[in-house]
DNA sequence: TCAAATCGTTCACTTAAGTTAAGAAACGAA
DNA sequence: TTCGTTTCTTAACTTAAGTGAACGATTTGA
């Protein structure tokens, strides 16, 4: 599990045993079990989450609807614009799987970067980098069609397909459930013939 | 036109005047005709771009059609994607109107970070910021129809339908030029009424 | 200045997504 | 295990976007 974060920081800064014994001993792995919610609508949190093991989820609720726009799986981290931006959150965040997770606080983040200069270059890399690919993936949401959207997710996350519920799939994809469905059996029709 | 990047520079940290004249000094402003290629698919680019005065425009070309992602104006910044991931750019850059530009290199901008510590501060704020926005951004896009998408942008960057051609438009919403058309006649149909 | 190209709109037609409803399958809690 | 809920799929119908084509209006450049 360990492995999994430290693997991840060497992506973009090298750390000594002595530091990646601090970050361990600031105690910050959390097991959260599948349908909690971690961020309510309205709420004001300071918490970052990188995901160790499993899945969680973002979601709106819009008409009495639930909208989801994101998923984060193994070696994948979420700021909340809530966070950044210092006000109430518009969205809900939720465990899609049984997940072991790291929560940090963004109070707690200025007292390690103090600590440790490193974290400040990390950040600033890894925020940089999450702000390009974001926007290569807004770039293809929106130059592709449901069904293209839907054959580039089987090919770049086809874990995804498997492990998240269709209706969830589906508001990812930009539309209702039962396009989705439709959306499939037509694919499946196609290679038939 | 100093005032503009100033005033910019000054919502994420606090500048001295010998500060100013250091970066003034650098002489990145760049007046830049209307049409004008800022960057072509496939190149090693490694220029940022923050808008004073003007319109620049991102967009592929797939199936030899022009598909515009995003489009920055006043007081906007634009690091490519290529630039982080140092890979080949995959789409063009371009001038919408005759524009005042600040285009600064990112080897340069090491050794300007070398210089002014503040820098590294004032890019990582500012990189989770747009990470933020993009994301709310990118949220809306997926939730909303092309009709909502079109008066919400109506509502929030009303200048850019003045300025900006409607084919251009049109894919920034992810629709057909003749889609907008007929959507903008649907909705004054509806205002009618 | 004039011809050519580009641009915006409209129309008729096609295709796909939204909506409403119903039923089967899977899941979860008592 | 069973009852009730949630989830997924299918179907019929509605609505809106894609497509191809045509037409002026504008812009551009020779």
């Amino acid at each position: 599990m360990q492995d999994t974060l430290f693997s991840f920081i060497a992506k973009y800064i090298s750390l000594t045993d002595d530091e990646k014994h601090a970050i361990l001993s600031l105690d910050l792995f959390r097991a959260v079990k599948k349908g909690t919610t971690l961020l309510k609508e309205g709420q004001n949190s300071k918490d970052s989450y990188f995901v160790l093991k499993g899945c969680i989820r973002t979601h709106y609720i819009l008409d009495g609807e639930e909208k989801t726009t994101a998923f984060y799986t193994e070696m994948e981290a979420l700021t909340p614009p809530c966070v950044i931006s210092k006000t109430p959150s518009e969205y809900y965040i939720s465990c899609v799987e049984d997940s072991i997770l790291l929560i940090s606080n963004s109070d707690m983040e200025v007292e390690v970067n103090r600590k440790f200069p490193k974290f400040d270059i990390m950040c600033r890399k890894l925020s940089e980098e999450l702000l390009a690919k974001q926007r290569i993936d807004f770039d293809e949401f929106k130059t592709n069609s449901p069904e293209q959207r839907y054959l580039n997710l089987l090919q770049k996350r086809p874990d995804l397909i498997q492990r998240v519920p269709q209706h969830q799939l589906a508001s990812f994809l930009g539309i209702k459930p039962q396009s989705l469905s439709r959306l499939r059996a037509r694919i499946l029709e196609k290679s038939k013939e």
